[in-house]
DNA sequence: ATGGTTCTCTGACTAGCATCAGAGAATGGA
DNA sequence: TCCATTCTCTGATGCTAGTCAGAGAACCAT
């Protein structure tokens, strides 16, 4: 299996990386053609290139004045906070941006030129799949304080979402609350999975000794759902929540939320009469975790 | 379709070449790790070296030496051509490539890590998809002089190949002779297909005017079967006779080849009387080109 | 207002990657 | 034997990528 995904990797950098970087060149250097790129459309503040790239600020900096230099951006102080620079592409910018994008186009087609129709398809989806697991597999899922602002943003998405999908929205003041401290160890824990930095979901966990811990928060973004992840948060809360003690967990649920209940029922869990007033929820299920596991 | 291609490209270029070339380097520049790589175990000669890795011969030496250096490689002349610098690498060499090996395999176990059982089977059934489509749309056909290196090696390998199947073994001699100025435009033509430089397959045309068109010399490499290989060249040799007025291709082959008679069975030919007394054929085909293609 | 923090920039520097020109040894064919 | 060619190496040189330290402006909480 490991010998499979070397072939991979030696093949896929000769013929895709390597072309890229090759393709992606217009006779200036690759940094700058990727900084010009990561600019966009629509212009960013050097700030979040900073953090998307991962470049040394002076790096960044020394990129940016080139491609000032040749015409071809401009900065300027962000008007909300005039320490942070906003970087724009100027007409001629544009154009090389998307003289870029056709070479990219190029690429693209040119690794499928040589083959049939029926290999193209063939490929195309192998592709497809390809990314959609290796995106997976580059979630990473770690505890987080309730505090963090990965944490606050999820659950910032998960308040909006279960207001815009319930029949008569959500008002978090309503439902059962879960302070922060009730997320937080010894009380309890929260997981946040994280994709290239970005937060990408959530689940937490409300823990009573030995009695049924409870899972709480789970939420994966849009962007994010077809990855398996939230078997995966759910997992590996109960495996945390056995380690901790509990021999069952249980959780509640809203009847729009089909995908999360079928995901429930498909983990194992099973729906049981109401054990709390939550006054949002239909379903309350309850999972009895495997002796191995705690 | 190419923004599938391009998603793909993004996200693999991100997660498996930035990570391969970070692995790989051992505190020691990119460059010569993969160079201690490629000398493998057996050593090699540096004109080799400088073709696969395509590198100009100055820097080549300079990387060597950097080596030599640290321990790792000892060169010395080939007994052959005294021209000829051949590297090996010591004992420290071999251990520092094992360890090379051993992270490869860690990279390729981490991609896998963080997956389920199902999605690792999915992952690596899409990556060997992924990696046999691209490696076929890497190879490149193109006509040939039947003396070329290139021309000579396939043939050889066609020669040696049918002496080992046929069941008496085959003498070119007996066979029906195909000289190279019969292979040689205006008479003829032979493509010859190549994968990053090395040969893999070879097909051959005499042409008869309007009269059928032969069909020669059908090779594809043990390496480069599973790729739609044979019918890529046989496609292109019909198109390219009746480009150049052929209206019907015809051919013979032997029983063993089952494969070779398969593909043409399914490109559409159908079987006729013998048209040649060739000793070694038991199959005759023919195929009349579409009249879209003369 | 003040002190700590955030953000960007400049200067100084290093390592790596690469190319070109030319020298010198070995080879092979006329 | 001689001349063209092949092969490798050294020297000179330039660009790219990236790091580190520190300065100065803007911001924010107290």
């Amino acid at each position: 299996m490991v010998a499979r995904v070397r072939r991979f990797n030696r093949v896929v950098t000769q013929r895709v990386g390597a072309l890229n970087d090759h393709f992606l060149s217009l006779g200036r250097p690759l940094g700058e053609s990727r900084l010009l790129w990561e600019i966009g459309t629509e212009g960013r503040s050097v700030r979040s290139l900073r953090a998307q790239l991962d470049l040394d600020s002076g790096y960044l900096s020394r990129l940016l004045r080139s491609l000032e230099r040749a015409g071809l951006v401009v900065t300027g102080p962000d008007q909300a906070d005039r320490r942070v620079t906003v970087a724009r592409l100027t007409q001629a910018g544009l154009a090389e941006r998307d003289q870029l994008d056709r070479r990219a186009d190029e690429l693209a087609a040119s690794l499928l030129d040589p083959l049939t129709e029926r290999q193209r398809d063939r490929l195309v989806a192998a592709m497809s799949d390809v990314e959609r697991l290796l995106t997976a597999a580059g979630v990473r899922v770690a505890p987080a304080d309730p505090a963090d602002a990965a944490a606050r943003f999820c659950v910032g998405e998960y308040v909006a979402e279960l207001n815009s999908r319930f029949d008569a929205g959500f008002d978090p003041a309503r439902s059962i609350p879960a302070a922060d401290a009730d997320l937080r160890p010894p009380a309890g824990l929260m997981l946040v999975a994280t994709l290239n930095g970005a937060p990408v979901g959530c689940g937490a966990l409300k823990l009573h000794g030995t009695e049924p811990a409870e899972i709480k928060r789970m939420w994966v973004a849009e962007s994010a759902r077809g990855l398996g992840l939230g078997r995966r948060l759910l997992t590996e809360l109960e495996r945390r929540a056995a380690t901790l003690g509990a021999r069952v967990v249980r959780l509640e649920t809203n009847q729009t939320l089909t995908e999360a209940i079928e995901l429930y029922r498909s983990a194992g869990y099973t729906e049981v009469e109401a054990f709390d007033a939550e006054p949002y929820a239909h379903h309350w299920f309850e999972k009895t975790l495997p002796a191995d596991a705690r």
